[in-house]
DNA sequence: GTATGGCCTGATACACTGTATCATACTACA
DNA sequence: TGTAGTATGATACAGTGTATCAGGCCATAC
């Protein structure tokens, strides 16, 4: 059991199984594309899904130190670069930092709404957005190959409270 | 007379006129608002509009050492600081790296075109994206307060030759 | 004309983020 | 087993950004 297993989520729901099931798609997806989810990287997977927060990976670093051997910077980079190649984690530009992704099946660069008040970031994952960005850029003769989208603002949690 | 003046630029276009212009703009825009553009923060913004591509901060920092006196890291932060409150310099996330803005009249977040060949970025400010992003994220609950968006991609040129 | 307060810059030190490189260990497959 | 390819350990360093204090400049008030 994990330490998120301990406590609920702010927005109220059972974080544990937000957690489960990423570590499970991961596992499965791992299997199919004959990738290897060692157990470092699994580690680094769980600690990046610790919260619906962008995580940093000099924090990470820190949670994998288990006091026995305190792992080097090249450790996680070289994890996220994995999870990230996988569509397992995205990097957030705005924050260098990283967000895991739940739904990796195909590979993708998401748009990602990212509340200012509690630091939460969803996915949106909005076709519609990808097409207009597309066809307006393509109107000024550029051909997109890939999309950083960023939203700051507020959710709709903390919009209510 | 500055040194973009001495060349014309990859695209072709007279690349001393966008400097001159820019500095112009700036100059008009910051006496209308009663904002001081210093010797330095001039300088500084002539140094990022020395080529449409982005221009890291230790890049600038490395140009304004005149021999005499070596800046340190703050000054350039602080004058960047200043020219993106003023919207006549942008932070482009994915690259952290600036470029200047060539409409700051009012205040935005644009969005950007990034050449993975040639490097230069151009602004598309299109207000279609803009609200499509607005809209879409509001069917999710969330307020968009700013949006970063950057496309990486080839650009007209770069696809042409 | 000087005093005062606010803004700008200088300067030192440091924090945070990411990478190059070489060595070692593990895994899969022949 | 042996071997090639992959994963991790470890050291060192590069790149990016900030906290903090001190000094300088300028406008306005008196």
């Amino acid at each position: 059991m994990t330490d998120a297993a301990l406590h609920i989520h702010p927005t109220g729901h059972d974080h544990a199984a937000c957690v489960d099931e990423a570590l499970e798609t991961a596992e499965t997806l791992c299997v199919e594309r004959g990738a290897r989810l060692t157990p470092l990287r699994r580690r680094v997977l769980e600690l990046v899904w610790s919260s619906h927060r962008p995580v940093g990976a000099y924090d990470i670093l820190g949670k994998l130190d288990d006091g026995a051997r305190k792992p080097a910077p090249p450790t996680v980079y070289r994890a996220l670069d994995f999870l990230i190649e996988h569509g397992l984690v995205h990097r957030i530009e705005s924050m260098n930092a990283y967000l895991g992704c739940n739904h990796p099946e195909q590979s993708h660069t998401g748009q990602f709404l990212i509340c200012r008040e509690c630091g939460n970031v969803t996915e949106m994952d909005d076709e519609d957005v990808r097409q207009t960005l597309r066809r307006r850029a393509a109107e000024k003769g550029f051909e997109v190959r890939s999309q950083t989208v960023e939203l700051v603002g507020l959710c709709a949690n903390c919009k209510a409270g």
